[in-house]
Formats: C-alpha cells, structure tokens, sequence
DNA sequence: TAGATTGTTAATCGATTAACAATC
DNA sequence: TAGATTGTTAATCGATTAACAATC
C-alpha cells in the first residue's frame, strides 16, 4: 500500500512550494536576461523624466525615449508585478522606485575593485557608478608603485590584503580590472573573501563555484561586432 | 504526367539567386549577433592555444577553454563556411586567420576617440585594443584644459576639428566617451566625418541614420545585473 | 579498418511581438 | 460614457541543443 511510503516513489517534477510563509505567493517565473539588462534602460528613462517634472509616463512614450517597444517593456514589467494604471500609464516616481528595489539598487551597494590599473581608476572616477548607488569601497593592487598611493579618497591596498580587509567591509560585489593571467587569481581571493558576483573585464574564462556569478565586459568583442557589420555593409554597396 | 513539368507549379519560397555575378554564390544567411559575439572568445581562444604551440583544436577542446558548447561553435562556424577536418579538428594559425578575417581585424581598423577624460583615456592605453589590430587614430575633447595635451603619443584635438582631421583620417568607426547631454551631438559630427559605426559608453538613445550602427556599453547595467541575481540568490537561502 | 570529429538537420527552448479584454 | 492604456495571452520569431550521417 503506498500509505507506506513517506515520500513519493516517483519523484514529481515541481518541487512542493514547502512552507516559504507569507513570502511571495505568485510562482517565482524565471527573469530572462535581456529583460534584466533592460530594466537599468528604463530607470535611467524614468530618473530623467522625474528630474525634468514629469508624473506620469506611458509605455510608448517610454518607447519614444528609450527605443524598447511599449510592449517591450510592459511585458518586462510584468514579471514583477503590476505597475501601471491602465487608461493613464505609470506615475514616474513610483515607477523609479519600484525598478531600483528589483534591482536591489534603492539602497548603497558596496564594491571591492580589484586592478587599480589605467581601467580600474576610470571606473573609481567614473560618476555613473555613484548616481546608480554602487560604492566602490576597497581597491586593490599588486604593483608596489601603486600599493599605499591615494586614488579618489582611497588607499590602493597590497592585494594579499584582500580578505582580511573584506572581513571587515563584507562587499558582496567585485570588480575585476586586472590582466587575464591575474584573473583567476584574484578571482579566487575575491570569493574566498565573500564575494559572490564578480564583473570581469580580463578576456578569460572565470572558474567559479555555483554560487558565484560573473558577468564579463569586452571592449574588443563590441568593436569587433561593430566591424563585422562595416564589412557587411560595404559588400552591400556593389549590389 | 510529371515529366512535362519543368519548374514546380506552386511558386517556391525561395527568391531566385537572381545574377549577383560571381560574388558569393552561397545565399547570405544573416548571422545572429550572439554568434558574432562569440566570435571574438573563439579568436582569443586560438591565439593563446597557437602561442603555447598547438597546432590542431577539435570543438570539444574549444569548449573546455571557452566555456562556450563544443556544438554551438561549430554551429557558429558554420554560417561562415567549412573550417575543420572531421576526425581530425581545426588547424589552429588558419582557424584564428579566418576568424580575424571574418571580423575585418586581420589589418588594422582607424578609429576615433571622442572625449578624452578618464575612461577615454584608459580606453587609450588598453593593450587589447592594439593586440586585435584596433588603432586609435586621434582623440578629441571640448575642455580647453585637456586640448593640445598629450595623451599616449596623440594630442587631444579640439572636437570642433573633428569634421577637418577625419576627413584625412577616414575612420569609420568612433568610440564615444563623452556625458550623456553631449553625445548625440558627438555622435552627429563623427557620422558627419564618415563614421558609420559608434561604439557608445553613454546612457543614452543615440538617433542615427540607418546606415549607421550603433553598440552600447554601460557597467551600471552589468552591475545590476548581479545585482538582481545577488538578491534573488539571497532570498533562495531562506528556502 | 576503427575511432574521432566535423557540418548540418531537426527538435527544443526561450524571447519578442501582436492583439485584445480588462479597466481606469 | 468614450478614449486611452494597461497586463496578459497566443502567435511568431529566432537561437540553442542534440543527434547523426558524412568523412577524415
């Protein structure tokens, strides 16, 4: 009799929702990518238009400014719940707010830069990251001439450093502006120190656990893209 | 009976090849751009393995050093022809020349610089760019204090020189680091001197002509990426 | 020849677009 | 109420994966 048997001898493809509590109800559907990477399009969108007095928006005047189709981006939207007013559109500061909680952005992020090299000062003094709430809060080298010298209002530390420092600031993000044979390297300390999502800029393969996710940055692969399509539409001349 | 029917009563869908001459028989099958993309990866991938002297990669290899599916690079190979021998794999020096071919950086690519302070200058001391045969050409800013300095062996241009110097130049490609409010200006005077192609680090919709391609770069959007994913695993430990 | 590996086709998966009922 | 615009469903489109005949 399968009153016996505790657990189900056919082990059924959804796991039970087990006992989460209260928190979210609605079935946790999978965020594509591009839909991710448009929601920072979209509150760049709506930060501009509540700057410039504006309450209330549409999905196509979003389209008008931003290039994502309307239904784009109600669809984007609509993974995250319900946002808009139908008949009227959204209310701006709402709508900023609510795109800067998914992205976990409402409040300061700490940052552990590693490479304090020509890209990893650029980014140090680059204002975006500071407007979007990412503090860059630690940054490490290994280079004696660089290790100890002022960069913004920072020490550049001895990378061996790393994860005493990061026991202390507990930054959860790292940055990885070093040379590809320095990246497995220092991704490895990040990790060890607590790091759990790493944005790459060495053109090399990070090995990671699971628990860790990377996102790699490539300058050559955009140009690279970009002259592929010149070539293309010069060959298109001749026909 | 059939035999009297030289062509199939029920029009094909194919369009006929119509007499493109000689030039590329094979019919152009658009190339997906993720394809593109990986293209780049697959290049660094077999100038590193030619360096350590490897003269022959099967796909399998290439996935363990790219991470990249041994049978989605052979599927990216193949809109671009027959590389690889079966049973043996892909001459390495020949695979990295044709790729480089495909990509047009198999010689080198004039390119401008718009906007000179700190991520255009770390742009212009990035090695990657020269390694894949990217040359910066000249660079130019509107800040009377950085115009005339030296910036690696270049001299920052008055932007308003742009039109006059690229017309000599004949770069068709830009990268454009300058503020937001500034670049479609920029934009508008590069597509002006001939550029064709823009390589964005703005937070913006440039508007451009339809023969020109535009590429946007943003690390913001790259961090609240992990950003999300960095949450969301937060809140799975609680499961 | 036997074993390995390609290039390609078909099946699967996932994202975008279009359309529209619901609703302000 | 009439007009506008949402959120969602279904249809389309495109990319990835798996499988395998061809071939070295």
């Amino acid at each position: 009799m399968s009153i016996m048997l505790k657990f189900d001898p056919i082990p059924s493809e959804e796991t039970e929702p087990s006992d989460l509590g209260p928190v979210s109800s609605k079935e946790k559907e999978k965020v594509p990518t591009p839909t991710l990477e448009r929601l920072t399009t979209y509150l760049r969108c709506v930060i501009d238009l509540g700057a410039s007095g504006m309450e209330t928006v549409s999905s196509a005047q979003i389209e008008e400014h931003t290039g994502i189709s309307a239904a784009q981006f109600r669809k984007d939207l609509s993974y995250f719940g319900e946002f808009g007013k139908p008949g009227v559109g959204y209310n701006v500061p709402d709508l900023e707010s609510r795109i800067a909680r998914i992205l976990r952005i409402h409040q300061m992020q700490p940052i552990i830069l590693i490479g304090a090299g020509n890209l990893g000062s650029a980014l140090l003094r680059y204002p975006g990251l500071e407007e979007h709430r990412f503090h860059i809060v630690a940054s490490f080298d290994t280079a004696p001439n660089k290790i100890g010298k002022r960069l913004q209002d920072m020490d550049i530390v001895d990378f061996s450093r790393l994860r005493e420092i990061n026991s202390a600031l507990k930054a959860r993000m790292a940055i990885l502006a070093v040379p590809a044979l320095a990246a497995q390297g220092a991704a490895d300390s990040a990790i060890e120190s607590g790091v759990r999502a790493i944005l790459n800029f060495a053109p090399t393969l990070l090995r990671v656990p699971s628990h860790v996710i990377v996102r790699n940055v490539s300058f050559v692969q955009e140009l690279a893209v970009l002259s592929y399509h010149l070539a293309q539409s010069d060959s298109e001349d001749y026909s």
